[in-house]
DNA sequence: GAATGTGAATGCTTTCACAGCA
DNA sequence: TGCTGTGAAAGCATTCACATTC
């Protein structure tokens, strides 16, 4: 797979499509269990099934990345896969720090996905004086005086959020000062930040609210039309893995 | 995205954009906050701001519901959060099962966010009979094997799947045989379903990547015209709180 | 005067369908 | 022949800007 760039024609227009980035994780998750399977090659339909879109979106989405393909064959597994790595961001280590160690910063702390994409914890970090040096996940929190030290000291600049709504603006902002420009944040709070820091967030109950909706709906068409349940196991074309939603802002 | 269902015959056009149903939640929570404080009226303007979005798709999204808004005034608070809860289907109360209680499942369980909507957690679920019997956020854990019998008995259409990779799919088809038709997946797979079924999910690891992806662009062009951190705390208009993303599939 | 509600304009995303290449 | 890569068409979502209403 070609040194580092391998051809950068220069006019490739910079700029994937938003909707495109959010799915890049999701081919790369297909493909990783691909990958681990020894499997060489896959078509476009195959691998939009794997992954859960349709496969001319799937070739759309590549077309911005390059022609990493092959006519008549389909995609080399391993090289799509540093591909995407690459063009992700995923090649470099990430370090990053957890900011509230509940229920919920602990399991964020224990989850195995981090440290398999390019992201390693750093850190971390609570304000309750109690959980400092305890051990979570094997690594010692740490308490939220020292915020500043270890950003610095780690080169972190992705923070992740796991505090009561009540102190997340205020976390938010110490690490903003401290050089951290991305944000995943798991309260449920409008963040404020300046320009050039990225925000995400994630919002179960939001989720859940989003659910409630479509099922109130359903109860309400109860028998109207196509209503009978299907076989199971559709799978095949759903509308598309990706309502896309999260939130990025560009702040 | 449409179910098959053709058109929607009577009164209002049925059909609220899907970008339109996921800003709700967020409409909801400021108004929530509002309502708190007592403030009697509010306007697109100060709501948007609240939201983190701005006041032109706010007040396009409210169109959709009706015209609650009185010109040259605002919205009145208490009516907005209830025509919104009732649109979400809030006004009702919604069971809800966990099946996983690891880390995550027993964040999850300890959640605030989902009382206070119209959810309740109606059980805990897990294969670990090590666990059964166990009390997390006040409730006994019961095993997998009674997993029908507890969605049957609660009328449970509601399902969060927080168990590892692996387990998913198995644990999403026995709750949609038992009758659930809404999953809220946190395991990072692709999950089949049969159409009428509707699945969001959540990955925190995508999250990042998207993260990082950003992160990795700011970093390639340090320097390059406007790069210059921003004074901190602009605050104002950032882009928009939702990129919108997760997942919705009408399956 | 103030702020909503909404056609029209703009910009993105998805889907189609087929030319082009291995 | 088989499957990618991509213009063009279709479908959604966001933003504009202003007539309308209180």
């Amino acid at each position: 797979m070609a040194t580092g760039r391998t051809h950068r024609p220069a006019t490739r227009s910079r700029g994937i499509p938003e909707a495109t980035v959010a799915r890049l994780p999701l081919y790369l998750r297909a493909l990783t269990a691909l990958s681990e399977r020894s499997v060489p090659t896959v078509s476009s339909e195959e691998l939009a099934a794997a992954a859960g879109v349709n496969s001319a979106k799937l070739r759309k989405d590549f077309s911005y990345l390059g022609s990493y393909g092959t006519r008549g064959v389909g995609y080399d597994v391993e090289y799509l896969v540093y591909q995407i790595s690459r063009e992700l961001g995923l090649t470099q280590d990430w370090p990053v720090v957890i900011v509230g160690i509940g229920n919920l910063g602990a399991a964020l702390a224990n989850y195995g996905g981090f440290a398999s994409r390019g992201f390693r914890v750093a850190a971390l970090i609570d304000a309750d004086p109690a959980m400092a040096g305890k051990p979570v996940a094997g690594m010692p929190v740490q308490h939220t005086d020292d915020l500043e030290k270890i950003i610095t000291d780690n080169g972190v600049s992705i923070g992740v959020i796991a505090t009561p709504a009540g102190a997340a603006q205020q976390v938010c902002d110490r690490l903003v000062a401290a050089g951290v420009t991305s944000i995943l944040n798991f309260a449920p709070t409008v963040l404020s930040v300046p320009d050039g820091v990225d925000v995400r967030k994630v919002d179960l109950s939001i989720e859940l609210q989003i659910l409630a909706f479509h099922e109130q709906r359903k109860a309400g068409e109860e028998g109207s039309g196509d209503g009978t349940a299907a076989p199971a196991a559709a799978q095949e074309h759903r509308k598309g893995p990706d309502g896309d939603v999260p939130a990025v802002m560009p702040a």
